[in-house]
DNA sequence: GCTTGCCTTGACGCCGACGACAAGGTTTAG
DNA sequence: CTAAACCTTGTCGTCGGCGTCAAGGCAAGC
């Protein structure tokens, strides 16, 4: 499988591909004219990195969950560095949606003050 | 007062305030060596671009806030522009919100499901 | 042989809100 | 006279995950 194939088939661009084997995430054969090679497992491997990025994940966080796809498991979360990742990123996320509600809830307060506000000079330019 | 004076009234860096400007977004006086001078108007003009961006808006949405105080309004929130950008704001977090919530549901999954499996192993390896 | 369509490496662009540095002018204090 | 502490404009760097050329090689059909 050529990377134009395991782009389309991953549903990515050569280029990403490309860019995660310079990270050290993905690798490939080269065929004898200098094409990269890639077989079945590697499609697994891409769709767990593209899985995760799609949830927010960085490169790095990715590693472990690589790592231990190739380490011959089923799952990329089945190992122990990629549990680490995954509660720290559950924490993350949570912090995250605690400091929106904060924000949400602030802007709605700004939000009312304004519209009541208005209500006022509303009412004194009708006098 | 100066640039140096502001910014530090304001928590925040001459080169912020000068990047203000160039956006547009704050004004200065001149004095005849070239300095900047500022009046207190633009303490709150800077103190309420930076309450906004802390919140997590861009220099775009900030314009109609500040541009409502210029107009002489005590608050930036209470012009219809300033509104507009508030209730779009709530629903852009409110989005957000939303999608942390699906993400942090699905990881938690993952994570539970590396556990079981983790169990299940172990009790293999114990027989 | 020529075109088409793959592939290769390399390098710049992007977005946003600045930080950091360069090279210089000004004012004040000692 | 000089050092210190301001100020000026201008330019490059940052972070991440790529997109987008550029310039060229290789394979295959006509």
């Amino acid at each position: 499988m050529l990377i134009g194939e395991l782009a389309e088939r991953a549903g990515t661009s050569p280029r990403t591909l490309r860019y995660y084997e310079a990270h050290g995430l993905v690798r490939a054969q080269r065929s004898p004219n200098g094409y990269r090679i890639y077989d079945e497992a590697e499609l697994r491997v891409v769709r767990e990195i593209r899985a995760l990025l799609d949830v927010g994940f960085g490169l790095d966080d990715v590693r472990p969950f690589v790592a231990c796809l190739r380490a011959g498991n089923s799952s990329g979360d089945v190992c122990p560095d990629s549990v680490v990742v995954l509660r720290r990123k559950i924490a993350e996320v949570d912090a995250v949606i605690d400091r929106l509600g904060a924000v949400r809830h602030q802007l709605h307060g700004q939000l009312t003050h304004a519209i009541a506000h208005r209500e006022k000079t509303c009412l004194r330019s009708r006098k």
